[in-house]
DNA sequence: GTCAATCAATGGTAGGACCACTGAACGTCG
DNA sequence: CGACGTTCAGTGGTCCTACCATTGATTGAC
């Protein structure tokens, strides 16, 4: 019985989280399906039906996972998910969250825009351009708010940092309503010109891309406090 | 039987975890205490282990405690952590996930310095000269770190953006392990020359503040770069 | 006085039973 | 035939009880 060469034996929890979340990633559970029951896994594992469930609640918090009662577990896989709950019990109040989240943004996507013209690519260039027909003319508001974010969290990728892309990608979220009330108020025309323009100013380079996404922020953010009451202001 | 009146009741889970983060938010345990015994506080709330578990394990995640096997559940009061957590998972190499978080902290925090000399007031700038002093001539490396961290939260404090606050800290705390080895390898002195300088940035103005902070950052990534390993670069 | 064994308390796991909710299959009625 | 309410099987949610594993303090022998 070694008395020090053993210390360290991971527990039944441990070892099921890191199988499920690793099947996850790999793919065996594809995004939007759902994962085995739970007695089945426990049975599968060989582990009680509690470990999984607590695995299974771990996934939940880390943003990888939903768990519905009568349906099961679904795969979502949303890293920015567990941010953006930590900043909601930070700031219970809409109106003050949504402000601060947008200073936050306009502060760090600019840089994410300026950092993505450093690394342009002709392909990456091209996938711009497509993302910027989510928004194109005849677009229906509940899409256009999807192709929005899509835009953005395309440029937040090729900068090529993950902290900040979920940085922006949390608080982002926070803002989705908002958003959808905004789009709504001012058309999605004038987002479609300024996606247009932003494209351009990363084409163009650092400077034109970190100007023109600013820009684009800078509406958005006015058209927010041009909205009396964004939503269930309490 | 009202068919529409009541169709949101609490579930226990729910119930039970309310009610804990509320009584650790509002002081009844304090920071670094033990909460009562999981079966104790079962029978208190009149419910079973497994919720009081599950609630616990919430707030683990969330980072207001941490639970250890055969001691019990002590409060931390960390909300940084969870999202800490998600940056490790997403970067799971050190040295390229200490250099992202570097770049983060590098666009950031210029700005809270900024923000936080707008909103200087003479009580703050007492707090500010104060916590210089933590880095002051003879302050072992230990403490040292620590004090640099507090400085940092302070001004990330008097910018009063929580949003902005939590990502600073997040990243802050991950390059952690780091600060304490550059420090030891360059000393704590020039440090405390640059954190002289940012208060006296701040209570300069916004463009002082940033320059000053700035200046401090890119000091300590030169640092980071200099070493080269940064403990375990797996 | 030192150190190792003991012990009580804590969280961790097991297994089984039942509750609450969901979606779909089914049957009924208009 | 079609729309609607019912039933039902499957899912996660909760409960209970017992036992395992780890920790820190207590106790005892040396």
């Amino acid at each position: 019985m070694p008395r020090v060469a053993a210390p360290r034996r991971v527990s039944p929890s441990e070892a099921v989280l890191d199988a499920l979340s690793r099947r996850i990633e790999d793919g065996t559970w594809a995004i939007g399906s759902c994962l085995p029951a739970e007695r089945q896994m426990a049975a599968e594992l060989g582990v009680s039906r509690v470990v999984v469930r607590e695995a299974a609640k771990k996934l939940e918090q880390r943003g990888l996972v939903v768990i519905r009662q009568g349906i099961g577990v679904e795969v979502v896989n949303n890293p920015a998910l567990p941010v953006q709950r930590v900043i909601e019990r930070l700031l219970p109040q809409d109106r003050e969250r949504l402000r601060q989240a947008a200073e936050a943004r306009l502060l760090i996507e600019p840089e994410l825009a300026a950092a993505a013209a450093r690394r342009l690519t002709p392909a990456r260039l091209a996938r711009l351009r497509r993302l910027t027909a989510l928004l194109g003319p005849g677009t229906e508001r509940a899409r256009a708010v999807d192709g929005d974010m899509a835009f953005h969290e395309a440029i937040a990728e090729m900068a090529e940092n993950k902290v900040l892309a979920l940085m922006l990608r949390s608080v982002s979220e926070l803002g989705r309503l908002a958003r959808h009330v905004t789009m709504e108020q001012f058309g999605v025309a004038r987002a479609y010109e300024q996606h247009v323009a932003i494209v351009a100013g990363i084409a163009a380079g650092e400077g034109a891309a970190r100007a023109a996404m600013r820009a684009h922020l800078e509406a958005a953010l006015a058209d927010l406090g041009a909205d009396p009451a964004p939503r269930r202001g309490g």
